[in-house]
RNA sequence: GGCGGGUUGCCCGAGUGGCCAAUGGGAGCGGACUGUAAAUCCGCCGGCUUAGCCUUCGAAGGUUCGAAUCCUUCACCCGCCA
């Protein structure tokens, strides 16, 4: 019996949109132990769920015995990648040095468990930081600019939808291609890395690493590019009630993360979970069937927010997730919860703290981040999208009366069909 | 350096002296219908002590009874020319 091929299962789970050339990547793969890796820019304080999609490609080849480099963009995250819209705005290099450290941390469980547990090669983290910073102008130009092709970089996507566009592109951006060029030959001589995968927004900037290194060693390096993943209404995928979705529990609650997953319409779920689960081809195909067959139950999206909940946050989170769903979306009366289920419930999903007396409910609403303002409180009751207790709520100036208070001091507070927030009053002891 | 064009609410984009808190579209939010789905329909979508008031149209000044709209200066962006 031959192992499975991993670029089999890659195209299969649909993770390959594009590739160099292939058949030399696959006889470079079954003749041993390839390097390889994926780059993350320190755009933000955390990586989100599109990020997800590299870390199934990167975790596919671990397990196939490879090698595993991940690259956090301490050089390339102060330059800013080319959008098509617009100029990026430029972050502090101590945010950035920030940004970098906080997503190495995040970004460990997902290549160092399977090292750990299963005995798969633990992977190498670097920073571009630390060769790009050295590089001076003339170094910079002299030895790095003189393998790129001015016109060759104009036509990349990247660079031609800015060149056609009213924002035009500053030559900062326009290096951009350069230095990540510049970091696949820095991994190739340091650590032998023969492969780099990637989103394929970046595939303009991948290939020209590869036609870098073929310049500079005579030598042909591979590149895999993973589809651009939308949702089905031609929204990016992780956004959520205007809200990115990040893999950092500081940033977005596990349970929030659960919910994402969850409330995925049946059309993302089909054509994600191939994706994004790691089960075996046979689940994974009775997942479908069943999404097909009894779309209510939501089996598919019950399965692919546990699977992703378990791999980001741990096996705890993914209890304490659907526990708290059950008990805020369940049948149940919230008065026969028990304080200890409403606490950990509403935990999970936010809680907010009053100090004295309870302000009005619009106040509360406010408070709570379930409304921006007390404008939109307002209007969110007016409109009569504000519960207390799972009760609508038809007046905002009133104070909650002491009946309304659960078990445990709380009063669950609900915006719209399904976002909640907890409040509890705190008495303050005197001083 | 010269000439021209531009900077409007989350995004795109109307608006060239009062009828502008500012048309329209998208995103978002709420309701109805559902399956914690999609589609659809209806409503909302600057803030507040909400039949009223306050602060917005790159920044600062100015003209005017009145300015997003006119003038001046500054900043930034785009294009053409040098």
């Amino acid at each position: 019996m031959s192992t499975p091929d991993v670029v089999d299962e890659l195209h299969r789970r649909g993770l390959i949109a594009q590739s160099t050339d292939e058949t030399a990547l696959r006889a470079s793969l079954a003749e041993g132990t390839v390097t390889y890796y994926c780059g993350f820019d320190p755009t933000a304080a955390s990586l989100h769920v599109g990020h997800l999609i590299q870390f199934m490609v990167l975790r596919a080849l671990q397990r196939a015995g490879h090698q595993p480099i991940v690259l956090v963009g301490g050089a390339t995250g102060l330059i800013g990648d080319p959008r098509p819209s617009a100029e990026r705005t430029l972050n502090s290099p101590e945010l950035v040095a920030e940004w970098v450290e906080r997503i190495r941390t995040r970004v460990a469980p997902f290549l160092d468990r399977p090292a750990a547990e299963e005995g798969l090669r633990a992977p190498v983290y670097v920073n571009n930081l630390d060769w790009t910073a050295p590089l001076s102008a003339i170094d910079f130009l002299r030895d790095l600019g003189k393998n790129f092709r001015v016109n060759r970089m104009l036509a990349k996507e990247a660079v031609s939808a800015r060149l056609n566009s009213d924002a035009g592109i500053s030559y900062t951006e326009f290096s951009y291609q350069i230095l990540q060029a510049n970091d696949f030959r820095e991994l190739f001589e340091r650590h032998g890395c023969t492969l780099q995968t990637g989103g394929s927004d970046q595939w303009g900037n991948i290939t020209a690493g590869t036609d870098l290194v073929r310049r500079t060693h005579a030598t042909s390096v591979h590149a895999l590019g993973t589809p651009l993943i939308t949702r089905a209404d031609g929204t990016k995928i992780g956004k959520t009630e205007g809200a990115t979705v990040w893999l950092d529990p500081e940033l977005t609650s596990p349970y929030r993360f659960f919910q994402y997953w969850l409330g995925l319409d049946d059309v993302d779920v089909r054509a994600w979970l191939p994706l994004f689960s790691e089960r075996p081809p046979e689940e994974v195909a009775a997942l479908l069937a069943s999404s097909q067959e009894k779309p209510q139950a939501r089996e598919a999206q019950r399965a692919l927010a546990e699977e992703l909940t378990r791999l980001v946050h741990g096996d705890d989170e993914v209890r304490q997730a659907e526990a708290a769903g059950r008990a805020l979306f369940g049948r149940a009366e919230l008065s026969d919860l028990s304080p200890d289920t409403l606490e950990a419930a509403l935990s999970e999903a936010g809680v907010t703290t009053v100090e004295g007396e309870w302000p009005t409910l619009a106040a509360l609403f406010q408070q709570s981040g379930l409304c921006s303002s007390l404008s939109d409180a307002r209007r969110t009751i007016k409109e009569g999208g504000a519960y207390l207790n799972n009760a609508r709520i038809t007046d905002g100036e009133v104070v909650p009366e002491p009946s309304d208070v659960l078990p445990g001091g709380w009063l669950v507070l609900r915006r719209g069909r399904r976002t909640v927030a907890g409040a509890r009053q705190i008495v303050s002891t005197r001083v």
